[in-house]
DNA sequence: GTTGACCTTGGAGTTTACTCAAAGGTTTAT
DNA sequence: ATAAACCTTTGAGTAAACTCCAAGGTCAAC
């Protein structure tokens, strides 16, 4: 699979594929005799992670030491490797948990609202949002 | 309170608050006789709110739309504001189930490891990652 | 066999979100 | 009353993450 095509399915631009392999996140392709980037199934995979990844707020240096866990085997002891991966997943756990609160949050608003055709103005969402000290937003 | 004793309460700079203000994120505090502002707790609320969702992956200009459900009850119906409290609320969601992804992967490492001074290279862990095809990471 | 749609690189430009500096006014502590 | 530590604005600079462009090579179709 040529570039223009990966490109397409994962909904990006090329310049975005050729910036990440030239950023240290997609590993290199083959390449193939006229110099044509080939990727494969494999290569698709790791953007869709990288993509994922970039969808719930790392940035592309903390992306580059998620998918580092994985090479890192041949340099740090296994204690190493799982104490990073203990880490990043208490990251992960915490942007959960910060993500439910919006949900809880977004959810008690939508509960509250008549959702007709008056003005808002009037309407219970608001009452809900200026009331609830407690609720975030 | 002033800008500096919120800066410091948040973590972040004084330049960042005034940065927010000016691009209609934080609303207008008042001012002191000498033109200094003044921060109330409901600000600081607000602060948390817009660096919460930002660490969650949402840009200023979401954060501003998430902020603007509040505000827009006096141009838009009912109904409107309910549609994108709920579009929002989607986003949260499809947010939650991607990190819960990522956890679940990152747990079976952990579980996988079995985290001794070895070299990483003959550990499960790793078995785990090139074994497991499913696996995202 | 040439047109059009691809691909290559290098480098410049853009957007977002800060971050810093300059020049000056205010407040607090000694 | 005079430093030190605040605050103000304006405007420039920076880092991250793209995004675009130029100049050229490749490939499939008509």
């Amino acid at each position: 699979m040529k570039i223009g095509e990966l490109a397409k399915r994962l909904d990006i631009s090329t310049d975005t594929l050729r910036y990440y392999e030239k950023h240290g996140l997609l590993s290199f392709s083959e390449r193939s005799e006229s110099g044509y980037r080939i990727y494969s199934p494999k290569h698709e995979k790791q953007m869709q992670f990288i993509l994922r990844a970039k969808a719930v707020g790392f940035s592309l240096k903390e992306i580059q030491e998620l998918l580092a866990i994985k090479v890192e085997k041949q340099q740090h002891s296994c204690g190493e490797v799982k104490q990073l991966t203990l880490q990043k997943r208490q990251i992960v756990r915490d942007k959960i948990a910060e993500l439910q609160r919006f949900e809880k949050s977004l959810s008690l608003l939508v509960d509250a609202c008549c959702g007709g055709p008056e003005l808002a103005t009037g309407c219970s969402i608001l009452t809900t949002l200026e009331a609830a000290d407690d609720i975030v937003i």
